[in-house]
Order: structure tokens, then C-alpha cells, then sequence
DNA sequence: TTATTATCGATTATCGATAATACAAAATAA
DNA sequence: TTATTTTGTATTATCGATAATCGATAATAA
């Protein structure tokens, strides 16, 4: 219950707005009204408003008590903002998550990595947005601390939304070299290296793309 | 709208159960059934059903698709995840926050922490957990970082059930004077000091009440 | 004019009922 | 017996309609 299942109405019509969102579909400042959406997917008003939370809470739109609902703006302070604070989790996932890394990981993400690279040949922005955030989702994971990975999951839509907006502007060509760049750190074994790395790596991807 | 409003349904409902949770009247473990909450507060199941998402966006219950929703458990393992997360994040809104603290911010926050003895000597629990979570927060709120700030609100909740745990095993005696220390080494102006002195706080609340 | 109050339209918040689902238990077949 | 299918029950997910709320605008009074 109360759980965006993969099939449930809700869940389709939260994921096709985020894509639109990300996609710039829907731009900063549109309205989402409940009827209005209700009515294009010919549904009633409980799923959409469900939805409409889901979105509101992860930050892609905002809401005013008894009027509708925005979407929200995308501002370099709230980028920078976001990268502080995924610099400091992700510092932390990756120092805490590498020393027990096996091989078998190295080759997941290795793989994360082919696919992404598959998903920019075919100029799939939102598959591009998905695979990376699998790969830093990863790390999250494999921390050890499930605090940490809610706090990740709570900020990794806004993530994928400043990845989305950045990659329409300049070119994904190197974000799959970056990411093997990244496992060659992570074989190294050199913990402070890879942290650095990692960093830098993020610093690029929010800082370097406004 | 989807906003909870203060004095909406939905808002009296999620405060409510929240209480009964943090005061344990509902244990860990005990189902939420919505229909059977909508008959005991005599409405409709979707204010209920807003409620519920929202204490369990918050990590307080649990729910399982098609299924009902569980009171979460409280383990020594999810206080110690959630201590090294809050840890990093008050650290760092305690360090940018701290240089522009004015003279009417720690008067300010000294009136917060004497409304904290005086709940505390009427032994309300739940205010005293209140305004513990209002003088933490004032750091959050004027770090300067939104981010941090959400990450602080999504986590709160957590933070004020571990303390109503502990604080019915433990004494609260010392819980302002702690607090008032911890303005004196604002005062102090000694920025790394003052972070010490949070963590260590930090740690007490978190580690030291199991 | 200016301030205050009343009305209106748009949109959400809430309602009560129905449909869909998952789990457990009972029935059936091998 | 054991595995599979069916049925039943509890509960959520969804529905379509009504009530409540907000902001803006129009009407009124000073």
C-alpha cells in the first residue's frame, strides 16, 4: 500500500511526468493541475495526486496549499547547493563501499558503463541519465548506511534533472571514459585517490555544466 | 494542495499517529489498517492514506504494496547510520552558520533552549523533543544550503523518535544545560571547537542513549 | 478616491463506494 | 503425501462526485 508499484497507475503517470520534466516537456513554471492530468491519462484525481506528491517531495515541482502545483526552477545555487551536499555522501559511499569491492563489482559496473555508452551512441538522454545514476546509486548501496542511500535516493531525481538539462547543452561524449576513468580508480585500491576522483567527477558534472 | 496544511485532516491525522508512535502507544510492529483509522477519526480514507505516505516517506512505518502499512522497528544499527549522517550535516551547518550568528540569533536560541527546561520539568516528552529538534534546526535553516536544510526535514522525524526512546530510559536532567553549553561555545567564536562540541552532543543523543 | 466586504471561478481536499490485489486456507489432483 | 489450483478474506488502489478553500474581481460604503 501507499507504495508506487512498478504497475500501478500512479507510478506510470509519476514516471511519465518526471520524464517530461527532465525532458523539459514541461518547463519551469508550467502548471500541473490534478483535473487536467487526470483527464489526458482518462483517470480519476487519487493516482495523479499521488504522483504530484511523489514529484513535489523529491523537489521537481512545487506546491501551494489549495492551488496547484509548479515546476519548479533549476538555479545554479541549487546546484551548487545539491553538489555539496552529494560531494559529502558520496565521498563517504565511495571510502566506506571500495574496500570491499570484489571483482564481480568491477565488472557490474564495467558493464554499467558499456551500456551507457550504448544509451549516448543512440542519443538516449533519459536512458544516459538512468544508467549513470545506477552506477553512483551503486556505491550508495554498498555503504553500509541505509540513512545515507535514503538521503541519496531523496536527491538523486534532482541529480538526473541537472544531468538532463546539462547534457542538452553540451555533449555526453566523454561520460562514459569518465566513469571507466572512475573503476580504474577504484582498482588502484589508493582509497584517497578515488575518493579525489569521484569528487572532482561530481564537481564536473553539476558545477562544470551550468 | 498536497501540501499538509496545518489544520487540514490529513495534517491532524499524521500529527496524531506520529505522536502515538514516538510515545510508543504504537509499538513497532503494530498495522496501520487505513480503513480502521478513517472509522476511529471518523473520515474518509484519503486524508488517512495522505498521512500515512507521510510518516512513511519519514521512515516511521512501513508499507508494503497491496498489503498495510507496520509501525518501523528501531534498531542500535539505524541509530548509528543515521548519527553519521546527521553528524556530517550539522558539522558543516554548524560551521557556516556559526560566522553570522548575531547577537539576537543566541538570544534567540537561548529562549529556545529555556522553553526546553520548562517543558522538560512539566515532563512533556514530546515538547521537549519538539524544541530539541527547533534549536538543531536553526542551523540547518541558516547554513545557507537548501539542500542540507531537506535533508535535515527528511530525517527529523527519525531524530526525534530515537530521542523519545531514549529520553524514557534516561533522565532528561541535563538535556538544556547541554543545550546551553553548546551556545557558549558559539559565544566563543572557536568555529572548530563549537563543531566538536555539536558532534560530541550529537553522539550523546544518538549513541550514548541505547 | 480608498478601504472594506461580497461574490465568483478555479482548483484542491475530502468523501463514500467499487475494483483490484495479495495472501492464506481449502480443495483438488498426482 | 505433495504439489497445484481454487476460493475466500482482508486491505489497498482507484473511482467519480461533493465540499472547502484560495485569489481575484466586483460591489459597496466611507
Amino acid at each position: 500500500m501507499m507504495c508506487i508499484l512498478p504497475h500501478s497507475i500512479s507510478a506510470q503517470v509519476y514516471s511519465t511526468l518526471k520524464r517530461e520534466i527532465l525532458e523539459g516537456i514541461l518547463p519551469p513554471g508550467e502548471r500541473l493541475i490534478v483535473m487536467d492530468i487526470a483527464g489526458r491519462f482518462q483517470i480519476s484525481q487519487a493516482p495523479v495526486r499521488e504522483a504530484l506528491e511523489r514529484l513535489k517531495q523529491e523537489g521537481l515541482i512545487i506546491g501551494k496549499a489549495n492551488k496547484g502545483s509548479v515546476v519548479a526552477n533549476v538555479t545554479a545555487k541549487e546546484i551548487h547547493d545539491v553538489y555539496i551536499l552529494r560531494g559529502m555522501l558520496e565521498v563517504f559511499a565511495v571510502r566506506k563501499t571500495m574496500p570491499l569491492l570484489t571483482e564481480g563489482d568491477l565488472l557490474y559496473l564495467e558493464d554499467v558503463v558499456c551500456r551507457m555508452g550504448e544509451a549516448i551512441e543512440r542519443n538516449d538522454l533519459m536512458k544516459t541519465v538512468e544508467i549513470d545514476t545506477e552506477f553512483h546509486g551503486f556505491f550508495y548501496k554498498n555503504c553500509g548506511n541505509h540513512a545515507i542511500l535514503k538521503a541519496w535516493e531523496h536527491m538523486s531525481a534532482k541529480v538526473m534533472w541537472f544531468m538532463a538539462i546539462s547534457n542538452k547543452r553540451h555533449s555526453t561524449d566523454k561520460l562514459a571514459e569518465g566513469h571507466m576513468a572512475l573503476i580504474q580508480s577504484l582498482r588502484s585500491g589508493n582509497v584517497g585517490k578515488a575518493e579525489k576522483h569521484f569528487l572532482e567527477h561530481i564537481k564536473h558534472a553539476h558545477i562544470g555544466f551550468i
